[in-house]
DNA sequence: AAGAAAATGTGGTCTGACCACCTAAAGATT
DNA sequence: AATCTTTAGGTGGTCAGACCACATTTTCTT
């Protein structure tokens, strides 16, 4: 599989896996249908048998596919598995889907901030603020607590989730905040002001208004 | 990987992997220490390089390790099986993870009204506008047109898998709202006034202020 | 026509060979 | 001696070819 020379050496069994959902779509493929053979895509996609094997077995992991030795491999039913889909989303890393990862957890993030904001009261902000003064702040704590405020344990696992593949991304324009940053969203919480929290965050994440 | 003769052939990379646990588990490794190479690890448990790439290709998508092209394959820090955790949410039918449902629901398709304001044109609502009117309104194919003009597939994905939980709870006590309060929240939308929006949300699914 | 054997196609696996990249050791320079 | 440069070795990434085990299809025998 020939790669533009200056281009980035994505991974060519991830090129794959996102080829073959072409094929598949191109075709018409349905669950239960027969995908081609490892030989022919091989051949077809212009990569070697095991670099496609690669693939399939990312798909067979994700119980999109089923592969049935001597016959050949086949589509799976997976309109089922919702938590699969979600995966699948993430395994397609195309630019797209990870300015939607980041999209999400920030909407994420404001939404915990105000369920915080709706369901504590200023006792529990001032204990936040007096932390983030008395702490060398990481983001990650920062926001675990503000998680927490938020007292919803699905949004907690969903952010978890989110967290995890966002740094997983390895992102290198990460704007590290400044304490500052941090306190004065701690003191917007403490003082009850939405729209004056809802600020804080969008300076501390480097947001203009769009997300 | 030699096999015993009359016994059930399981894949080797799926052998692999659970070997590759064992001699994490007896070395002793933590997350961000270096695994054997692949082709140690090949010699060590008397299999085809390629068998054991199969194998740390499949713990790779799942996020256990991590590969560095030149340096190595680097154990990864999960904390926990994320999904697992997250289906495990789901399974506790207690009324505070129902309530959690409810209210995420909420602030998904709150997320999706401000997204799809601050991405879509006044044309794209004055369609939504147009459909609502003209046909019968169902609340999920409303909020679908919704999702689908906030146009972040993750979301997408997550509120589905809340609308799935949402609608097998079978609350009796929903409370279907009106044609008109579509057709507000339609114009609303068109308006562009995000205070309206939301407010209009929130009418329609009944809520106060809390959620 | 029915059963047996061979041919074909498929996934499963191994081996060996490159390449691109990173790191550290050896060497050269100052 | 300290520092920089070069080199060698290790590592993941990929490809090609060769078998094997298995299932299906075709062909051949009876």
């Amino acid at each position: 599989m020939l790669m533009s020379p200056n281009e980035q050496s994505k991974k060519v069994y991830i090129e794959i896996v996102r080829q073959l959902r072409e094929i598949i779509e191109k075709d018409g493929l349905k669950a239960g249908d027969k995908i081609p053979s490892e030989r022919e895509l091989s051949e077809r996609l212009n990569a070697g048998r095991s670099s496609v094997r690669e693939a399939l077995r990312a798909l067979e992991l994700l119980g999109l596919i089923e592969t049935r030795r001597g016959e050949g491999t086949y589509i799976r039913d997976f309109r089922g598995n919702q938590l699969v889909q979600l995966l699948s989303t993430f395994i397609l890393q195309d630019k797209k889907a990870i300015q939607d990862v980041v999209e999400t957890k920030h909407m994420i993030e404001l939404d915990c901030l105000q369920l915080a904001l709706s369901k504590r009261s200023k006792n529990d902000f001032q204990r936040l603020k007096q932390w983030t003064i008395e702490h060398n702040v990481e983001d990650i704590d920062f926001f675990t607590r503000i998680v927490d405020l938020a007292d919803n344990h699905l949004i907690y696992r969903i952010w978890k989730i989110l967290v995890d593949y966002y740094r997983s991304l390895n992102r290198n324009d990460f704007h590290k905040p400044t304490k500052e940053r941090y306190l004065e969203l701690a003191e917007a919480l403490e003082k009850g002001d939405e729209e004056w929290v809802l600020n804080a965050y969008r300076i501390l994440r480097n947001l203009s208004d769009e997300s």
